[in-house]
DNA sequence: ATGAGTTTGTTGTTTATTACAACAAACTCA
DNA sequence: TGAGTTTGTTGTAATAAACAACAAACTCAT
């Protein structure tokens, strides 16, 4: 499909700027590499390679080790590393925590704080408490470390071009500019974005989803059920931004609603807490949740199980139909479904979409821990600086 | 998002080809244009448009025109026009019949031809009716034509990379390798594509989406209901091509099959035949159709069109919350849905889905006629010439 | 009609960027 | 230790777009 999406005529200097973009961006996601990975890579020539990373070297993007181990025949390729010295923020707020984060270009967190957040704090508050993080932060940093931007992630409806954040259940937020309360504070440029769709591209970028091209997330949380796609090696955001929000799909008749109010949606069919309740537990880890379950020889548990893998499997070949993907992550505490009912979500997905969608599929369960979607927060933060990779307002802390 | 789709490093030959295949999309897109507009258009500066067009000119792809009638003040700019003398060549085999046409790169429709296809008739004979009937036109064509390539479109299952026609139950054909079957007896580029996909990707190019980034369109026959999905102005196609199987949908828990068994799904709640009953009519157009809904006035109708509202409001609104597209395309016989249940239907997609997903939408007919959808599957044999202006291995008629 | 004002077509020159060629450097391996 | 191989580096060539200048073709006011 070569439809118009928005290219524009090139010239000679948006060649350089496309090439130093996409050298920019293999050494970012590779972290480490070598000269003639890149070379290689590119298909440029050799000097070529060589002015492009001499330019993001001066630009302190990048740095060029002196030899890298190998013992390959011929002239050893010096190393390529993503400058730690180019960092980016991750905002995170949530149901009780502020977490916050500095993540360098090279993929690293270098460091990382969970300020308590009140129940009804509100955004100017918690936008207060990020921006005097972030100041307090840039003070300690080395003086040539260089600012890239901030990303913000939250659970909601998130408007991304105008950073809008249009609802937030969890924080109670709704209708809040965001974005621009935040920047205003600290004068960096700020990108704002659902945290399941972030979730996605990060699994697609340093997770599980490396190297695919189509795929689809579904993690699982208390208070909710998110997803994220991915086409085309693509975020699938859509007009505003609101994409992605499978856990609101209707798939049944059932009358039970989804944490806002819709029925018989996926969200209204698998909940954590109805696992929870059939056994009997109060607040645990998903780790906790999971050996529960692997012990339990309750029926009850048995029989909801059962049922939420059936709806699950039902959502999933809506989605299957829909995306035809390559993979499929599920994550949070729907990696149960991939430990213990891996069969049987395959077999429901088999009798409720065309057998060709899910014939190549792969279902993993995602990358544990919340580092990932930290990483993948701050990466807001790098997505201008990765386009244009000389222009783009680069602060010094 | 800028992840690594499959851009690699891009030298000057690779820039020319670029502004060349923008230049030429937006002169076929446009079909008539200026130079001044191309100029204004790309941002190239003129003699660039200048030597940009002379070597699409001298390759016969675009004639510039002596002056275009206008009433600006300046000098008045030359016409541009896609040459008609380039051609694709559309191949539709349907349930009865097989659908020919020769359409020109200006999007005129030169020829066209309807073969009858008796029930039964294997993939070979059909693509050696086809192929027959490419050669014939082809020794009419003037000695100049060009072509470009072979565009096929069929409802089903179609592996787009390998060209497989995979399952197509209207026409009684699986596991056929179609592409390689018509392309090894016409020896010309041929691409083979799910018809519903090339309706969407036709309707964002030519009909009612153009302009837009995000669509959704969903289109309904007497035996099936399909769809298709653009993002980022690009039709989603997924791993093998299977995308967009918005038919196959399950969203509810009723039992009641679609033409592919799966129960509880979109084309298994909303038929085109439940409505033909109920109307007590026979085989009639759509557009008969319309006119005996318009004029019915019985209750068994209202409360079949009611129930039927309901579960297409329910699929469009797992769709919207899992695309968030700009418009919605509604085709064949779901324009009735638009044009006599429209509240209801907002009604329904509104109570079902995320509010925001849906605030912006526009919701609209799709283009009357087959006439789109010949332009649209003889648009995939003008692709790989699109994509690669000068070099794309064109064949003299 | 006529000339000022405006926009586009065209051509020759300049600038930017990558490719190429040649050689030096750094390694492996026999 | 030297042949073979691969990479780094540098100077030059090739390619493509931008720029500048002027001619051409039009509108509009006088």
């Amino acid at each position: 499909m070569s439809a118009e999406s928005k290219q524009t005529g090139r010239s000679n200097t948006d060649l350089r700027k496309l090439n130093l973009s996409y050298v920019l961006s293999q050494v970012h996601y590779a972290n480490s590499t070598t000269r003639s990975e890149i070379t290689k890579a590119t298909g440029l020539n050799r000097s070529t390679v060589l002015t492009l990373l001499d330019s993001l070297e001066k630009r302190g993007l990048v740095i060029q080790g002196s030899k890298s181990d190998h013992s390959d025949i011929g002239r050893p390729s010096m190393s390529v590393n993503a400058s730690q010295s180019v960092v980016s923020f991750a905002v995170l707020p949530r149901l009780n925590e502020l977490n916050l984060g500095v993540v360098g270009f090279d993929g690293s967190i270098i460091t990382q704080a969970r300020l308590p957040l009140k129940t009804g704090t509100t955004p100017e508050t918690a936008s207060s408490m990020a921006a005097e993080w972030i100041e307090n932060i840039r003070k300690t940093l080395p003086a040539e470390t260089l600012i890239s931007g901030v990303g913000v992630a939250a659970a909601g409806a998130i408007k991304t071009l105008s950073g809008e954040i249009r609802l937030a259940p969890s924080l109670g937020w709704s209708e809040t500019a965001f974005k621009e309360l935040l920047s205003e504070k600290i004068q960096l440029p700020v990108a704002i974005d659902n945290d399941a769709g972030l979730w996605c591209s990060a699994e697609q970028k340093f997770g599980v989803g490396r190297g695919h091209q189509h795929m689809l997330l579904l993690i699982g949380v208390n208070g909710g059920l998110g997803g994220g796609a991915v086409v085309n090696g693509q975020l699938v955001r859509g007009q505003d931004g609101y994409a992605g929000e499978f856990g609101h799909m209707r798939i049944s008749d059932k009358t039970q609603k989804d944490y806002s109010g819709i029925p018989g949606t996926l969200e209204a069919m698998v909940r954590r807490e109805d696992i929870i309740k059939t056994l009997g537990a109060g607040s645990i880890s998903d780790a906790q949740l999971f050996e529960l379950v692997e012990s339990s020889k309750s029926k009850k548990l048995e029989a909801v199980l059962n049922e939420q893998t059936k709806y699950l499997g039902r959502a999933i070949g809506v989605l299957l139909n829909a995306f035809n993907p390559e993979i499929l992550v599920l994550a949070g505490f729907l990696e149960l479904f991939v430990n213990f009912r891996k069969e049987q979500l395959i077999r429901e997905i088999s009798s409720q979409s065309l057998p060709f969608a899910a014939e190549n599929l792969i279902i993993v369960r995602g990358t544990r821990g919340n580092d990932l979607l930290m990483v993948g927060t701050a990466e807001l933060g790098f997505e201008g600086l990765i386009r244009n990779p000389l222009k783009y307002p680069l602060t010094q802390a």
